[in-house]
DNA sequence: AGCCAGGACTGAG
DNA sequence: CTCAGTCATGGC
């Protein structure tokens, strides 16, 4: 049962919210800037950054290496942290430039992936925040509600790091073998995994029996109350 | 009035 | 090598 439980829950999770459609973005350069910009803050505060740095520069690598440090970061300061997301996004637009300079249709999503990390202030998560809805590649991404719910409904362990996480995903959901299929599964997933956290278990609401959104699922809760506290 | 957001890096021990 | 400290605004 336990093999089906990932297919299982992302079912209970579409019936509930239905389809999300991210990532939420005018371009595939701006899901990329959008990446760093929500870094541990709010997707509000990401919006807001983002329109300021529309107003004063065009979405643009080369534009926003041009802006300078200082303008950058002004630009950014409704995200938070703005003077390391404005070195992280010069970093990243220097990562850009090179990809869109070079022919990518031969390389394998692992290659990419290191390549990505290699940047400095791009880790595991926003690297396959850019793998998976930028670059359209077959990668689970794993956010700090990934590990809380399925910690608590006992299908993962707390002390699993981050590759294996992604790894007991990307194994589980084996229904859609077809790349194309994965991308749109994967993309799904995550986005209802913050859906579902945004609006139902910060607002406290008694889920309990639904921690997999069910009355009377038969997972075995950690919690009692709802998994995302 | 705190608490915490769609994390990641650095420096101490 | 682990791990606490750091970065910072805005919404609830």
């Amino acid at each position: 049962m336990v093999v089906f439980a990932a297919e299982h829950i992302y079912r209970l999770l579409l019936q509930t919210h239905g389809k999300q459609g991210w990532w939420p973005a005018d371009s595939v350069f701006e899901v990329v800037i959008g990446s760093v910009l929500t870094q541990n803050t709010a997707w509000k505060n990401v919006e807001k950054a983002i329109l300021q740095l529309k107003k004063v520069c065009p979405l643009d690598a080369h534009y926003i290496l041009k802006l300078g440090h200082d303008a950058l970061a002004d630009a950014i300061r409704p995200s938070g942290y703005f003077n390391i997301k404005a070195k992280r996004l010069r970093n990243i637009c220097e990562w850009w430039i090179d990809w869109c300079s070079q022919d990518n249709s031969s390389k394998n999503t692992d290659e990419i992936r290191k390549s990505l990390l290699k940047v400095n202030g791009i880790g595991p998560e926003t690297a396959d925040d850019i793998l998976l809805y930028a670059l359209g590649r077959p990668v689970f991404v794993i956010d700090t509600y990934t590990r809380r719910i399925f910690e608590r409904l006992g299908l993962v362990e707390a002390d699993w790091n981050y590759e294996t996480l992604r790894q007991w995903f990307e194994t589980s959901l084996a229904t859609a073998t077809a790349d194309s299929d994965r991308v749109q599964l994967f993309n799904e997933y995550h986005a209802l995994i913050v859906k579902h956290a945004k609006d139902i278990c910060q607002k406290k609401q008694p889920l309990c029996e639904q921690c997999c959104l069910q009355v009377g699922c038969s997972y075995a809760h950690r919690s009692r109350s709802c998994h995302l506290n």
